[in-house]
DNA sequence: AGCGTTCCGCTCATAATCGATCACCATCCA
DNA sequence: TGGATGGTGATCGATTATGAGCGGAACGCT
């Protein structure tokens, strides 16, 4: 086992216990104490955890590790529903907003293929990983930044959203319920959300099925309000056509696991 | 396999596991590990992965890794010098700005043990490494993003700042001249510095010795604008009287090198 | 407080990995 | 055909991570 992957272990089970120890982190990563100390050392310089004699407790919260650890589940899916949405975004279309998460990530990789595009995010994720693009434009939102969704929110988002007009926003969202609309785990996010699909022309939503009929805390807009729902094929007819109902398009997407080769 | 496969399988890769090791990828994708590492660096060049002892982890670590990864120029100075602003900036600061660089990055990183401090800053890299802590409260500008330097400027960046305050700004620079006060080599990034000083009580700059003495193309403000400067032992003691005649402290920090072995 | 035990920090030797360099081979194009 | 280009694998000195040993500090028990 490398270091790296050590110290996501360790702050894992920090996570999870509250405390660890010395003795029982040697075993559980197969190395010695020796390692193990110096790991708690490095992780302890960063007010990531607290050493104690034995071993370690956490400082502070901590919270949900973010992004790089939940990365795997229902991957294919979100793949290619990027994918898809690359597709509902027309081809001269010059600007795209995105909020942050899982999908949305997957379509801005998809997105970055374009030869030209600006594109308004709040995600401090996507803002990184498209920095360094040539052909992007990057506009990134202000704001306090969210460490569970590496979302910016809050009233400089909103404020810096109103000063802007995107072609097409797509946006990621918690839940999908054609009674309580689109909604997210936290109010402020839903709010700065909100934001982006006002200073959009049109909006596309993607969901993973896993979020179609769920409603969770804060509401975001209705479902009337977007023009297009991008899902899976784990979604039950009925809820697709409860929501098309409603107004938007919706688009099942079909995972064709071979075709690979995607960056 | 061609190369470009393989770019793609390690990102691939990455992306459900949130790390590679040399020797598995090498195994996996049938190529020597010469190979293998010549990839993880053409990648880590656009900022796609981190390249770790053994391997590599998804871009935005969540966690500060072992410093040998963090080379360049002066290094040992600037993180000499962020050392010392640390000392600078008074316990009870409740707000801290910071622009890019890789100095205050340093900075960011040496700023991030305090217990509790909120950090306003323009750089993606340093919102990045610190959106994770839960000790730090972080706001982020808006703005467009310089591939370049990783900074967020323009107007939507400006507007961001006249609407916050900070108790201490620490500004990276590109030039430091009596005649032509502080410099940077972009007038946008200029901009948007001067309205981060603007927003700041009192300003510290950062500035590697190679700097004193240098005037790049856009002027930020005058020497006289801000409080202490903070560089290394190689300028030459004409460039500091010239500097404190028109108001700055100018704090010389030596560099111990041999103080190694700081995880 | 005294004492034994455990744990820590430090140092050193060893093993693994890295970056730079070189020779080799396939492909492309004149 | 023949040179240029670019990718590949191997080698070597340098760097880094690891595990063990040792003196000293902290902890728990009496």
């Amino acid at each position: 086992m490398r270091q790296e992957d050590r110290l996501g272990q360790i702050l894992r089970k920090l996570n999870e216990h509250g405390s660890v120890g010395v003795g029982v982190l040697a075993a559980e990563l197969n190395v010695s104490e020796a390692s193990v100390r110096r790991d708690l050392h490095l992780l302890e310089e960063q007010q990531l955890l607290t050493r104690t004699h034995g071993g370690a407790v956490a400082s502070g919260v901590l919270y949900e590790l973010p992004m790089r650890y939940r990365g795997g589940q229902h991957f294919e899916a979100k793949r290619a529903i990027a994918a898809h949405v690359d597709t509902l975004v027309p081809a001269d279309a010059t600007s795209v907003g995105l909020n942050g998460g899982t999908t949305t990530t997957e379509v801005a990789r998809a997105l970055v293929r374009r030869p030209h595009l600006r594109i308004v995010t709040n995600a401090l994720n996507i803002a990184s990983e498209l920095a360094v693009r040539a052909n992007i434009e990057l506009v990134v939102c202000g704001g306090s930044a969210r460490s569970e969704s590496y979302e910016l929110v809050g009233p400089l988002a909103e404020q810096t959203l109103a000063n802007i007009n995107v072609d097409v926003a797509v946006l990621g969202v918690d839940g999908v319920s054609p009674a309580a609309g689109f909604t997210t785990h936290h109010e402020v996010e839903a709010n700065t959300n909100r934001a982006l699909v006002r200073a959009a022309e049109r909006t596309i939503v993607v969901a993973d099925s896993s979020k179609i009929g769920r409603r969770t805390f804060a509401k975001i807009v209705d479902i009337a309000a977007v023009s297009d729902i991008v899902t899976d094929a784990q979604v039950t007819d009925a809820d697709v056509a409860a929501l098309e109902r409603l107004g938007p398009v919706v688009h099942v997407v079909y995972t064709s696991i071979t075709n690979a080769h995607v960056y």
